[in-house]
DNA sequence: CTAGGGTTAG
């Protein structure tokens, strides 16, 4: 049956119904799928006409209408509340849950009270909304009060809420406390402890109650997932899917979603392309957010082409799938087309924000396009209407400084309106160490060392510089300086993809079960390539930019062992791919170079701040990293 | 022909 027509157009065309009863419903019905403003006011001007201005359900829908729809208006909203002689709880919690602030909405909660409204269960869930999101400690607690006082306390959806509460706040204990005196929990109240703790970094803690919980459904378990996907524990993340698998739970687009990114995490190519096919094979839509997964995905995995391809596919592009395709070009050292997409986003009229900047920028820092990114940089502001935030500082400092422009980056930094984080002047060492200034970067060093007293790579950074320097004393004494400080550096690790098993090397280790051949394979791959020109950068035992262990011969790098092993599970004319947790060594480099042309493979290496693809003795960087 | 509003996942 067709929806019955409701009149807004003019008073001429409108069908009179018998009643005045059927009126009203009629046009209650109507409220409900009301779309925009424009037909909202027509929809306030009948009721008025209908001597409904006082009726708390007509008028709560307006309400509702106003406070919840993107395009509503919540002064309005508020005026109509005050128009209404005996608002009920329903108009008082639509706008609770709505209000922007913990404070106006706690306001607006004592009006409540001083016009004798009782809260019914629906009040406190709405105005821990704001609250929640406010993170108001003291507001919060209040209500905490109020939910006991007023008698709600077995309430689940208000405990919930609580427990919501707490644990955005950060209060774990105050979370727990609630969620342990609950006399009923529901499958929420623990998929929220869990979902919260794993924000929190307590994931163990989750992990704990997850496999407590009584009950789970694909939300729980998503949560759970995601939780190590967030703190980077993407093995965690590998294994609860599997086990989610085999418990035949559905595989549904949030899963999808943190799966992908698990993949990601670890340039895990195979799983992450068979996640994309169960999305297409399911007929899950793809929304922005979710095609920007993928696109992640595959840039983060080594494939351009292939987010590329899901990058023109999709039907309703967000800004961040323009942000992740233009960063991913940008990681790729593919700067010009990097600033041709962004050329284009600015043809269709789409608004950059900070992020787009950003990676315009490190497309042409890591392209080395000085002038491009003195440009945008320089105009970010005046033609974007964007502010550059400490990265996009660091961003240049890095461009300049990696061009040699030492001075040039140096004013940056002077004049920049913020003082410069660790992040910022880290660009400049690495810079110093890179074109050989042993006084400016001794000078940046220290300061970063102690703006960053925890990050070993500062530390090895500084220490390479005076070894490379031939100041050997200062260098012993910064490695000194870290040991004493109990800084370890964390160790070198690779990671391939063979057959959708992701395997691990760190140097020097034999743990893998193949260690006997790798090991083989290592000796014999270097021997080829020293007859192709190779020689071991042994120049000075701190000498490379970052940081694997220098007690393991540097022929024993994680990232040799993972190539091996790539080697021996490849044929000539193969992709290998690698992603490492720490900076491509120039030793590796070098030797990476020469075996993609000795043994006939294309190698594609992520480190933790681009991609180098190895490639008939070539490096995409062209030696520019 | 007195409903309408609230919590967990990317």
């Amino acid at each position: 049956m067709a929806a019955p027509a409701v009149v807004f157009v003019s008073p001429a065309t409108v069908p009179r119904p018998s009643t005045t009863a059927e009126h009203r419903r009629a046009t209650l019905r109507g409220l409900d799928s009301c779309r925009s403003m424009p037909e909202l006011r027509q929809y306030h001007s009948q009721l008025i006409r209908l001597g409904l201005s006082e009726d708390n359900d007509a008028v709560g829908r307006l309400i509702k209408f106003l406070a919840l729809h993107p395009s509503g208006d919540l002064p309005y909203a508020l005026h109509l509340l005050g128009l209404l002689p005996r608002p009920d709880p329903f108009v008082f919690n639509t706008l609770l849950g709505a209000l922007p602030s913990p404070a106006e909405s706690l306001l607006l909660y004592s009006d409540m009270l001083l016009r004798y409204v009782a809260p019914n269960s629906f009040t406190f869930p709405s105005i821990l909304k704001p609250i929640s999101a406010g993170r108001d400690i003291d507001a919060g607690r209040q209500v905490h009060a109020h939910v006991l006082k007023l008698g709600f306390h077995p309430d689940v959806f208000s405990q919930n809420n609580l427990i919501r509460f707490y644990l955005s706040c950060g209060l774990t204990v105050d979370a727990r406390r609630v969620f342990d005196t609950m006399a009923r929990t529901d499958v929420v109240s623990w998929t929220t402890m869990i979902s919260g703790l794993s924000k929190l970094g307590s994931v163990d803690e989750a992990r704990e109650l997850f496999d407590r919980m009584p009950e789970r459904n694909s939300v729980s378990w998503n949560a759970m997932i995601a939780g190590y996907v967030q703190c980077g524990r993407f093995k965690n993340a590998f294994e609860l899917f599997s086990r989610m698998r085999t418990e035949g739970i559905e595989l549904n687009k949030f899963v999808a979603a943190s799966m992908l990114a698990a993949c990601s995490g670890m340039g895990a190519l195979e799983q992450g392309e068979w996640i994309h096919g169960h999305i297409e094979r399911m007929g899950i839509e793809l929304d922005p957010k979710l095609g920007t997964t993928i696109i992640d995905m595959y840039c983060k995995c080594g494939c351009l082409d292939k987010a590329f391809k899901v990058f023109r596919g999709l039907s309703c592009r967000g800004l961040s799938s323009w942000n992740c395709m233009i960063g991913g070009l940008a990681m790729h050292g593919l700067g010009k087309e990097a600033v041709k997409l962004f050329d284009e986003m600015m043809k269709e009229e789409v608004i950059p924000d900070d992020i787009t900047l950003l990676n315009v920028l490190s497309a042409c820092a890591h392209a080395g396009l000085i002038s491009e990114g003195r440009h945008y940089f320089y105009y970010m502001v005046r033609e974007f209407r964007i502010e550059p935030k400490m990265e996009h500082f660091g961003c240049m400092v890095d461009l300049l400084g990696r061009a040699g422009l030492l001075d040039e980056a140096k004013q940056v930094i002077q004049e920049m309106p913020m003082d410069a984080d660790a992040g910022v002047l880290g660009a400049l060492l690495g810079a110093c160490k890179i074109h050989g200034n042993v006084d400016l970067g001794e000078q940046i060093g220290r300061r970063v060392i102690e703006l960053d007293p925890l990050n070993s790579g500062r530390y090895v950074l500084l220490a390479n510089l005076f070894a490379s320097a031939g100041r050997w004393d200062d260098a012993a004494e910064v490695r000194r300086l870290m040991n004493d400080r109990g800084v370890n550096k964390e160790p070198g690790c690779s990671m391939i993809e063979m057959g959708g098993v992701v395997s691990e090397f760190i140097a020097g280790s034999k743990s893998h079960p193949q260690a006997r051949e790798i090991y083989v394979m290592v000796d014999e791959m270097l021997e080829r390539i020293k007859a192709e020109g190779y020689a071991p950068d042994t120049s000075g035992v701190l000498h490379d930019i970052d940081e694997e262990e220098k007690e393991n011969p540097l022929y024993y790098h994680s990232e040799k062992l993972a190539i091996a092993f790539g080697l021996l599970n490849t044929r000539s004319g193969d992709t290998i791919r690698i992603t490492k947790n720490l900076r491509v060594c120039r030793d590796c480099h070098a030797a990476s170079k020469l075996v993609s042309k000795v043994f006939d493979r294309e190698i594609i290496v992520r480190d933790r701040n681009r991609f180098h693809h190895f490639m008939g003795g070539e490096c995409s960087c062209r030696d520019y990293w």
